[in-house]
RNA sequence: GCAGCCGUAGCUCAGCUGGAUAGAGUAUUUGACUACGAAUCAAAGGGUCGCAGGUUCGAAUCCUGCCGGCUGCGCCA
């Protein structure tokens, strides 16, 4: 079972202390402390409080209306809050809060200790498993594939930070007809000597030549002998011997190699790599030997199960030649997922046009008996496109991942870093230069691609995604760099303790409230299975600092304990965009 | 035909289990570097929340029906 660990003390003060005013009003206000918490909304402004409490739930169970029991509650709540509100007030049937800075600070201080982010945010005996990234090998990685990749990444990142044991699998598939065309095009229209560096590349390129000859030569009479060759490719393939299979074993490893660039640029790494040639064959013989046991049906010489009463149609599992689909192999991926591994959650990270599929094949495996199965769940995102539609890497209508990350470094370098190095006193290096614009690129592409809901498709347009202002992710990394600046500057000590209390301006406790929340956010983050809300509460907390920033001065502050503790107050939001940023796949450079 | 997703400012998107005056970014316009980092900040204009009903104290949010776009739906991968 999984159950949440993670409470946080501000608001679950302020809850427990609503409760027991709320018995003075009526005995069967019908209130939990957890109910309270569920209700606590945001203040339309700062101005009006750091947190309300709307009375609308309450009319019923308290046969009064909500302004009045705002106005009743108001006044007792302040006799039992004075050690941790610095006021409060009813506005309608609304209870607007002001928190003492000194009560935020005892979390502020756990962030700048640390132990904030030690927490387990969930505790769970459960094993899971997150699968993302299923390219395909002998074609080339772009644009598209970056979304599927960062947000399991970010996922498992947030899984892992709340405290869940949670194995990373990755699915490329090395075998199938795109194969066998690229193969066929290698052998009979290329020369010799083939390149040797960015061989992967260089086997997508030919892919996409492939294709368009075949669809060329389509009526003609080479028509006929193109298949036969296809189909000679793809039966030396699945008895694993000849000529082409050597092929096959050579240039896979470029695309493999290929694929392990783009996942140490990401700083991916996954637990267990399923290729799809490991489950081909015996997913096939699995399927055979389930139809003798007569689990299955055979349907117009095709087996498969019939879930025409689950409205999901037919599920076809071996063709009528002899040969699987991917139904096919995911079934057997399923069982060896199970088996290998014991898991009990099953998380398939793959695009919302295989939502049908997967619904189809967790009905099966239910059918078959696993009891796995019902854990089994698809998380679906929509595609990346181009404005003119769809990427397709069998037409080449892409935007390759290297060129858009050699773009983007190029525009960071430019109008950003190249300054630095005309500035002699700035002590830039060149390796620095390029080493920040690669971490910058790498930001910039992460975060736009997990700050969308996944549901929306993103229109991918180069000019936008190049412009690197307003909500992005080097505007955050620009936060903490600023954050790590000023205390290396300023000499803050963490070990002094922090007058909290000298903090009264609106952008700093806005900051501080802000700050505390951080944990919430991941854990019903974590609860959705989407990165959307961390972001923007990240973007939102850079916002909160920047503004603080220009308002409040620090170096020149003569107030000493006012100045210690708003450098307090920057090391915390250093500290949360950091684990933040983290969580999303983000580094954060030392200077930019 | 059936199913899923989407429709909110010129553009790209938030808006949580219904709640205070529908918010950001971008673009446009205007201010702020002898300053702790201007990749920043402060401000202005910009809306029939696709349309029409319904549910109720209250709907961008829930329900129903339309309209528009995308994606699926047995021998592809």
């Amino acid at each position: 079972m999984m159950s949440e660990l993670y409470q946080n003390n501000i608001t679950t003060k302020l809850a427990q202390t609503i409760l027991t005013s709320l018995v003075d009003i009526s005995p069967d206000h019908g209130q939990t402390t957890e109910s309270i918490l569920k209700s606590f909304a945001p203040a339309p402004e700062f101005k009006k409080g750091h947190l309300a409490y709307p009375c609308f739930p309450l009319a019923k169970t308290c046969k009064k209306s909500p302004v009045q029991i705002a106005q009743a509650l108001a006044e007792i709540v302040e006799k039992n809050s004075s050690n941790f509100l610095a006021s409060l007030n009813a506005e309608g049937p609304y209870l607007n809060f002001f928190f003492k800075p000194d009560f935020l600070g005892e979390v502020l201080n756990a962030i700048n200790k640390g132990l904030y982010f030690n927490q387990r945010l969930i505790s769970s005996d459960e094993k899971w498993m997150i699968e993302y990234c299923q390219p395909n090998t002998h074609k080339v990685l772009h644009v598209g594939h970056m979304r599927n990749l960062c947000l399991g990444n970010a996922l498992i990142r947030m899984c892992r930070y709340s405290g869940l044991d949670i194995l990373a699998a990755t699915y490329p598939g090395d075998v199938g007809t795109h194969v066998a065309k690229c193969l066929w095009y290698l052998n009979k229209h290329v020369e010799k000597p083939w390149p040797s560096e960015n061989k992967g590349e260089w086997l997508g390129e030919l892919y996409v030549k492939s294709n368009t000859l075949l669809e060329e030569e389509k009526g003609t009479e080479k028509e006929e002998q193109n298949r036969s060759e296809l189909t000679t490719i793809l039966q030396q393939l699945h008895a694993g011997e000849g000529e082409f299979y050597d092929i096959w074993r050579e240039t896979r490893d470029w695309s493999l190699e290929m694929m392990n660039d783009v996942y140490q640029w990401a700083d991916v790494e996954f637990d267990r790599w399923f290729y799809e040639s490991e489950v081909d064959a015996p997913s096939i013989s699995y399927i055979n030997k389930l139809f003798e046991q007569g689990k299955l049906v055979k349907d117009d010489g095709a087996i498969g199960l019939n879930l025409e009463d689950e409205k999901l149609g037919f599920c076809l599992l071996v063709k009528s030649d002899g040969t699987g689909l991917y139904a096919t192999k995911d079934v057997e991926l399923a069982r060896l997922k199970f088996e290998e591994f014991g898991i009990d959650h099953s998380i398939y990270i793959v695009d919302d046009r295989q939502s049908h599929h997967f619904k189809q094949v967790f009905k099966v495996l239910e059918k078959l008996g696993f009891e796995q199965a019902k854990k089994c769940f698809h998380l679906p995102y929509a595609m990346v496109e181009l404005p003119g539609g769809g990427m397709s890497s069998r037409t080449g209508n892409i935007i390759t991942l290297e060129s858009l990350i050699s773009s983007m470094e190029d525009k960071i370098k430019s109008d950003y870093l190249n300054k630095h190095l005309e500035d002699k006193d700035s002590g830039w290096t060149q390796k620095e230069v390029n080493t920040n614009a690669s971490l910058i690129a790498n930001a910039a592409i992460k975060y736009g691609m997990v700050r969308v809901d996944n549901n929306r498709k993103i229109m991918f347009d180069m000019e936008e995604a190049l412009k690197l202002d307003g909500e992005t992710g080097p505007y955050l990394q620009y936060v903490c760099a600023r954050c790590r600046s000023l205390c290396e500057k300023l000499n803050f000590d963490k070990t002094k303790d922090v007058y909290w209390d000298e903090l009264q301006m609106e952008q700093e406790l806005a900051l501080m409230v802000k700050l505390t929340s951080f944990n919430d956010v991941v854990l019903s983050s974590v609860n959705k299975l989407q990165t959307l809300h961390l972001c923007s509460y990240l973007y939102e907390l850079g916002k909160l600092y920047n503004s603080f920033y220009a308002a409040c001065p620090i170096k020149n502050d003569e107030n000493e304990k006012r100045k210690h503790a708003r450098m307090a107050l920057s090391h915390a939001v250093g500290s949360v965009m950091e684990q933040g940023l983290n969580i999303l796949g983000i580094k954060v450079p030392s200077k930019m």
